[in-house]
Formats: structure tokens, sequence, C-alpha cells
DNA sequence: CTGAAAGCGCTTACAG
DNA sequence: CTGAAAGCGCTTACAG
């Protein structure tokens, strides 16, 4: 490729910077920055502004993001990480709820799936304002992000100072104590807990129990007896036996997934649900309702979650707190016919 | 607060800088950037190489993500925008392969759910080398994020200058491919086909859909009988009648959530499959094997499509492709009882 | 083998 | 109401 053909032939792609703009609108630098952040006591004429709104448009300016980041010292990126786990629809929801209510805010939220500390280039290289944790972190990863200058809210862990004590966690409590209410309404006096097996699931799985083992405490009747369930149907099948050798008579899943390997056990043993062992779920997954029978769950309303949750954020900002979210339960139970 | 109080009070939290870690190992910031960034063809002392790691830990000094930026004019982040539809299981590994395998090669994923445009501020914020689209774009979005200096890549829809052809596109209407080849296999001469009712979908439909039709072309049967199956039992179960009274023996499900759908309608409508109607799905969700029958269906290699689609990225950018990547079947048939 | 200096594109006191 | 200028923290020719 030659070069030099002219002093000033364009280097390719040359970025519209805001110099540009300013020379086309036929003001200073300055006033194209005070009228595209809209910076208050700054009385820009209605002219002045057209005529750069004009020239952004003609000339398709991008402000880059970069610069400013680098000269106000902050962006507008939330990290959101999520946990190396099987995540199901319901953390689906959460992720666009949470997106959507601080995107109002102006607040740009971004996700990353954790796979063991190997994106700790990654906010280095985003450079957020803020990071949410929904997965373990060490506590020297989270010093390593602050001492960057990020904002860091763990929502997976209920620490004291931290604001998940409000959401995550509380939810996840609620969740078992529902599943123990329906069932103990439904007139159940031993329950049973069938535990996931994959032990990436054993945070939440321990805060709903948790909720179990509290609903029925303040019902008084005895607490669940917990069994691990497989991806087996056999094996579900072998739990199935034992839970009702015990007196168990309805059995609280950790999720809609294991819910299913109970049934599927339960029938391959000649078990039949409700009569022979309730069973209820968690998440109201799609196929939920075609289960065999269709299966009682508990759905989990993500939008109050991340309402709570992005309050919780806002609150460490400077910004303003939403006002007027939704609030409400986090969960309520989904009755169809296995419970 | 007071101010004032002596002349060098440090400003609460200053970042600690390039300068910081040159003063503090003694050299200058021109030696820190060398070593750091492990410039070629600059010789440095191991001895001056070793006081610039020291006082980088000592000082827990973090390169600003945004000056580097401003700098280069580049980052290394790819951000992967998710179209806004119900996201499976098989998405988020999708998403997970494909943040592994750049991770590799230095690039830093990050996910971003669509939500109608709204992301537009994202990609203006996160000033990412490249966008991979997983979702529908108008041609003006693209071009202005072009223009802004972002390569894009549409794996979406497979226009010829992209390199959706060869990934995800492909792999959806091998998909189809499979479905019909597995039911031709089992006898089947007539097929039915069951359309989700979701209009999100139907782009993935379509592509699915053809791969069934063309496989019935190859293979010498008739066309399927396409059916929208919404998630309602009894719906689903006239729709079952309606395929056997127009001769159709064994119908291809769009996903395995429409599967369970039908699966469901039929056990209502006192019909088995595979006996009456034999039923295969695609995704093997985690539930799959705990349908009434279990469920066959066809499982997608993401890691396989994520493989593909980062050697697409790689290619359109100065690094070098990932070699002896994993390479094979997209998809494969699970076999259980529904077909 | 190492360093002084320019410049990436913004925002924001400060001075008119 | 508007503009000239400093400076955010890097990287990278260029000069020793």
């Amino acid at each position: 490729m030659q070069s030099g053909q002219g002093g000033s032939v364009a280097r390719q792609q040359r970025r519209v910077t805001a110099v540009d703009v300013a020379r086309e609108a036929g003001v200073s630098q300055t006033t194209v920055s005070y009228v595209l952040n809209d910076v208050p006591h700054q009385k820009i004429s209605a002219e002045t502004r057209e005529r750069v709104h004009a020239a952004v448009a003609k000339l398709g300016y991008t402000p880059s993001a970069a610069a400013r980041a680098l000269r106000t010292g902050q962006s507008d990126i939330v990290l959101l990480l999520l946990a190396d786990m099987p995540l199901g629809h319901t953390a689906i929801e959460l992720v666009e709820q949470l997106t959507q209510v601080l995107q109002r805010k102006g607040l740009n939220v971004v996700t990353r799936i954790e796979d063991g500390g190997a994106s700790d280039s990654l906010w280095a290289d985003l450079a957020p304002r803020t990071v949410v944790v929904l997965a373990p972190m060490r506590a020297d990863r989270r010093r390593r992000m602050e001492a960057a200058g990020i904002q860091v809210i763990n929502a997976w862990r209920c620490d004291a100072e931290d604001v998940g004590h409000d959401t995550l966690a509380h939810s996840q409590h609620r969740v078992g104590e529902l599943q123990a209410g329906h069932l103990a309404a439904a007139g159940h006096r031993q329950l049973g807990y069938a535990a996931p097996a994959d032990r990436r699931l054993s945070d939440f799985y321990e805060l709903r129990l948790q909720g179990v083992r509290d609903a029925c405490g303040e019902l008084g009747i005895a607490p669940p007896v917990v069994r691990e369930i497989e991806a087996d149907k056999d094996l579900a099948a072998v739990a199935a036996q034992e839970w009702r050798a015990a007196g168990v008579t309805a059995v609280c899943a950790f999720n809609d997934e294991v819910a299913f390997a109970l049934l599927a056990g339960m029938r391959a043993a000649g078990l039949a649900a409700p009569g022979d062992l309730a069973v209820i779920g968690v998440d109201d997954i799609p196929v939920a309702r075609f289960a065999e029978p269709p299966l009682t769950t508990v759905d989990q309303h993500m939008g109050i979650v991340a309402g709570e949750l992005a309050q919780a954020i806002l609150r460490r900002q400077d910004l303003p707190e939403a006002s007027g979210e939704p609030r409400g339960e986090s969960a309520t139970v989904v009755a169809r016919q296995s419970a």
C-alpha cells in the first residue's frame, strides 16, 4: 500500500471526535460537551444546542467511552457476576429484570458467568463502577476490586455489611417457608426435603432448607427428613420408599428438576402423587405444568427481587433510589396436582 | 469535613498509577509499561523486571483500562448480544463455551440480553472491540456500531458476508435433519412438525423446520405437516388427534418444552408415545429423561458451535486462530422411549 | 537497556 | 452565554 499521497489524506477510519463536532457546529469543544451532557447551570442558547445536535447527527459522532471514563474516573457499567452453576429460567429472569431497572437509572448492566477467577482480567478491562456478585467470592478478590476503585456488592452471602440479606438470601428462605406452609396447610405433619446432588447448588439449597425448617418449627411440626436426589429415577424411587417408611407424606423439592426426578422415581415404584407422597417444587419451569401429575411449585417473582437488589445498588451510588418500584411478595405457590 | 490539613494530605482513595510503581521500583514509567506488557524487542534485565513486579504487588497496582483503551484505541472486550427470547439451558451453554474459548485468546466476553435497542448506550459505554449479535438487528444499528469502530459479527441471520452461515444457522438446520432422520429410520413416512407459539422463536423454528423439510425431501418422504402447539395440554390434545387423522405417525417438536406439551396433550387424549404418535424434541433439557415416557431428543453440542463461532471471531481480528479446537457433529440424537 | 515527552478524547474549573 | 487549557493514566515512537 502506498503512503504519502498528499498531505492530508484521511487515515483510514479516523474517529469522529468532539472537536470535529465543535468545528462543524462552529462552537468550542466545551460547548459540545455541555450540550451533550445537559450540564446544569450552563445556559446554552436553544439555537446553539440545535446546531450541536445537528452536527452530531451529521457526523455520526459517538463519544469515546474510554476518554470519558478516564477523565471522570467512573463508568456507568455494572458488572453482574453469576456463579458457575446450573442457571435456570429464574436466574435469567433476574438478570433481565435487573438489567431493565438499572438501565432506567442510566446504569449499563453486563453479565458474566464465573469460570473460576479467570475473569480477573475482566473487571480490570471493563472498569465497571460496580460489580454485583451472585457467586461465592474470596475476600482477597473483593479487596483487590475495591482497591481498583470498584464498588462490590455481594448479594450471595448475607454478610451483615452487605445487602444480600434483604434480597437473594431472604427470598430463598422465603421459598422454603412457602413450600412447607403449603404442605402443612394440606394437613401434612412430617415433611421430607429433596436436596440436589450438584454441590454448586448447596448454598441455595441450604437457604431454602432453612426456610423449610424454620416454617416447621413455627408450625409446630417435625423438622424435614433430608435426602439427596440424584438425576436417576431408580435412585429417586428408593428415596421415595425410604421417605414413606420414615412416615413422610410430602416432600419439598429443591427445585422443579429435582421434583421431576422424584415424580419419575415414584411412577417407577408404582407410587402416585399426591396420594402416596405429595411433591412441591420451585421455579415453575415452563414444563412444570406438563409433569405427570402437573407439578405444584413455587414461582419466584424476580421482578420484586431485582427491584430490591437495584435499590441496594443505587443506594450505594450517589444515584437517587428508584421510587414506586413494585414491592410485594417475592414468591408465591402455584397449586397444581402434585401437592 | 475540614480541608487543608497540611499540604500533602492524600485525597481519599487516590488511585495507584504506573508512576507510583515506577517511583517505588526506581525506574521510569516507560519501563513499567514494557515490563507489564512484555513488550518484545525491549530487553529488560531480569533484575529490573523483578523490581517492577515487586512494586506492583506491594502497591496493589491495577492498570487503568480506560487509559489503555483511550491510548491504544482498542479494548479486549467482546460484547455478546442475546435476543430477547426464552433462553434455555442450551443458550447458556453457548455463552459459557464461547466465553471460555475467547478468554484463552485474551478476549473478555461479556453478555447482554437485548431489550429492544435500549442497549444502544451500552456499546458506546463499553467500547468493545467486537459485538457478536445473536439477535435480530436492523442495518442502521449495525452501521452506527461500525462507525464507532466496532467490529460487528452477526451470527443470527446468515447473510452471505457473515459467518453465521457456518455456525448458528447451520447447526439449527442440522437439528431438523437429525430429527427427521431418526424418525424415518424408525419407519415413519409421514411426519408432523410442532411449532412454538412464541413469535420470538420463529427464526429458530424456521431454520429447524427447513432442516426437517430438506431431510424429508432427501429421504423421499412427504413434507411434514406443521402445527403450532400452545402451552396448553387440551389444545395439544386436539393437535395430536388432527395429526393422526392426517396420517402423521411421528412429530418433530421445535424443542423439549413443546414436546412436553404434546406429550401431556396425548396423555389427556388417551394416546401413547411412541405407539400412537412418536415424539422427538430438541435440547435435552435436564428433565427430558423424566418425561412420561422419557423423551427422545436432539442434544446440541454447544462446545462445537462455540468453537466455530470463536474461529470466525478470531479470524476477523488480527489474532491467530485457535488450532486444535474440537470439531465434529454439532448435535446428536439422544434416543429414549418417546420415539 | 532505559527515560523524557507526546498524545489518545474527553470534562471541568476558570476566565472572560 | 462561550472558550482556552489542564489533566485523567496509559503506550510508544524517539533519543540516548
